[in-house]
DNA sequence: TGACAAGGCTGGAACGTTCCAAATTCTTCA
DNA sequence: TGAAGAATTTGGAACGTTCCAGCCTTGTCA
């Protein structure tokens, strides 16, 4: 037991009152030192921090933010945290708000609404001060609207929602969809498909809207089932690849919804005796870090997703210190070719 | 503003006693309406439940653990949450935490012991009711002293720490390794190194520890540098293929740290031309997700690391309700056999 | 020398809950 | 019908901070 040298301690925890008493000041002294206030003497500033020292005193923050309605706690909800494009997304944001003497609850949502509608709750109790959330499937702008109403900051990471007026931070998706098409065109790719994701995801608009504006813009069909709809997972990707080559004109090449999508394909044409970039042109979209290692190495679409957490997390940041702006940011995003859609240059 | 219908509402937030004046009962009545207990009448329940979904009431926990000195607040720190294997082990205590209405800070300490001092410090500044902490190299027993002098449950989760009475939650990498080099001994492998990891991890020492004994069992040769150190990344497992193959007495099989090191490993081996499970006998350790996709898919030790997670929660949950013990659990571990060790059976 | 200002410090009232002992109301039964 | 007992409800004192208005000291200057 650390207890103090004067005088018997009560059992409880060893609080700012029993500092003062040990040192002959007020706890509001006490306070004052603790929030490194220029108010106080360096002397008794010393004398204070010694006894604390002294007496293995931890300072509660949960009494703080009581009596000052303003906490440390910052929310965090990802939908998918075993994917590692949403885990480097967390450790972007993260690292900033730690740095800025933040400390984050976390909540991995799994695409399940209820689950996500709980956790929101909770945060709110614990009010926290600002929150980046990448909404699960199926987030209603309602679901947020509370915290909005009690101005609490909120950056929507990765997916926007419709209909709610909150920041955003996105890569853009429509341009770096836009960039792959095109690349693929440019190796003389016409019968182009779009694997993976759904028709409710905003993301999944977005990218499927670069690959039809880089369709159009080249005069080229998008007969019905370009788009081939589907969780975004290996299995899609693997399933596509029957559907996208079994019929009278094949496709030559698809730009998949994400990386993982992309995978799915390699192993589907694999089981067919196929190889992406010699016998199908294949774009992802992510670039995790598996994407450079696998048979062939994949081209796609690189987003740096650590990045765009800090910048998430920084616009909480400005948020709860009063700016009354609504940043949208759309994060820059650049084409990787690698082996996959049959160029040749390397990155 | 949802203001309440009855009187005019002060600018502050909605609290207990807007609820008892709007209802005509006391605060204390709604104080046990909100905790569920059945002293109250039903009536009286209904009564409050109403008033409280009518005013946009939220219960503020912070001020409910300042007073019952008990928060639902655990803390989770990961040093690497962008390995996959780790973000595994998060989302397993996530999930477990959130259904047992804990809800967890995280932190990634990015094997930054002075970072990690400053998160366990804010964690415990938040009054935290248990932690779960994955340590960062060179974490002491003392770093962690306060947490259990203090009485506060810990759980070391994959990681131990020397000399720190403390829960631990670890697969068993003792008898893993010893498996997978039996394996490769029974396929004719006389030569096998281990590596990558370093020398005061423990979990290094209970892997390359289940390597020795198996090699010792069957009376085979550990040469000076069959055990290749290095950080668990890919740069030190192809680095060491140079090593492993550049001598008079080349090493025919190798155990790698984990999957990663592994991953490495068959990159390094495809730069001289050779094929993991043809030229060379490879097992990982893990099992991480992409194991099963490289080329050829990677033999390996199976680590669940999901449900060590799970075990981990559940582990500081009990403590966190009284059990005194101290659980040291080590978690089932099994070899799963693909292509990379040269055995011709599929899992 | 007295008034005033500045610099340090302080006591008490919040903050929104829970806990406790006691008060009140309702039931039951002799 | 009255009293005992059970079922509900309640006021006020915590919990450990911060905030605020004001109190001492000193020092300065007219």
């Amino acid at each position: 037991m650390a207890s103090e040298a004067t005088g018997a301690q009560a059992p409880g925890r060893v609080t700012m009152v029993d500092i003062a008493r040990a040192t002959g000041v007020s706890k509001s002294t006490v306070s004052l030192v603790l929030q490194g206030s220029p108010l106080v003497r360096a002397e008794t500033r010393e004398k204070v921090l010694a006894a604390i020292e002294r007496s293995g005193y931890v300072y509660n923050r949960g009494a703080a933010n009581l009596r000052s309605a303003r906490t440390n706690i910052v929310g965090m909800v990802i939908n998918d945290l075993a994917n590692p494009f949403f885990a480097e997304l967390a450790v972007g944001i993260e690292r900033v708000f730690q740095t800025a003497g933040y400390i984050p609850f976390i909540a991995n949502a799994s695409e399940n609404p209820k689950r996500q509608a709980e956790v929101l709750r909770s945060m709110r109790e614990h009010d926290i001060a600002g929150l980046i959330i990448c909404p699960s499937r199926g987030t209603r702008a309602a679901d947020l609207e509370p915290f909005a109403a009690a101005g609490l900051p909120v950056v929507l990471a990765m997916r926007r929602i419709a209909g709610l007026r909150a920041a955003s931070v996105t890569p853009d998706n429509f341009r770096g969809a836009r960039r792959a098409v095109e690349h693929l065109i440019s190796l003389g790719h016409r019968r182009i498909a779009f694997v993976g994701g759904y028709q409710d995801m905003i993301a999944q608009n977005d990218r499927s809207g670069g690959w039809r504006a880089a369709m159009e813009d080249a005069g080229l069909q998008m007969p019905l089932g370009s788009v081939v709809e589907g969780a975004p997972n290996r299995e899609t990707g693997e399933r596509a690849v029957d559907w996208m080559l079994d019929r009278a004109e094949p496709f030559t090449a698809a730009l998949c919804f994400n990386d993982v999508v992309a995978f799915g394909v390699i192993d589907g044409l694999a089981r067919r005796g196929m190889t992406a970039g010699r016998d199908f042109g294949l774009v992802g979209f992510d670039d995790v870090r598996e994407a450079r290692h696998t048979q062939p190495p994949l081209t796609t679409v690189a987003v740096d997703s650590a990045a765009l957490g800090e910048r998430a997390a920084h616009a909480v940041l400005r948020m709860v210190h009063g700016d009354q702006r609504v940043e949208d940011h759309v994060g820059d995003v650049h084409l990787v070719i690698r082996r996959s859609c049959g160029a040749v240059r390397e990155d």
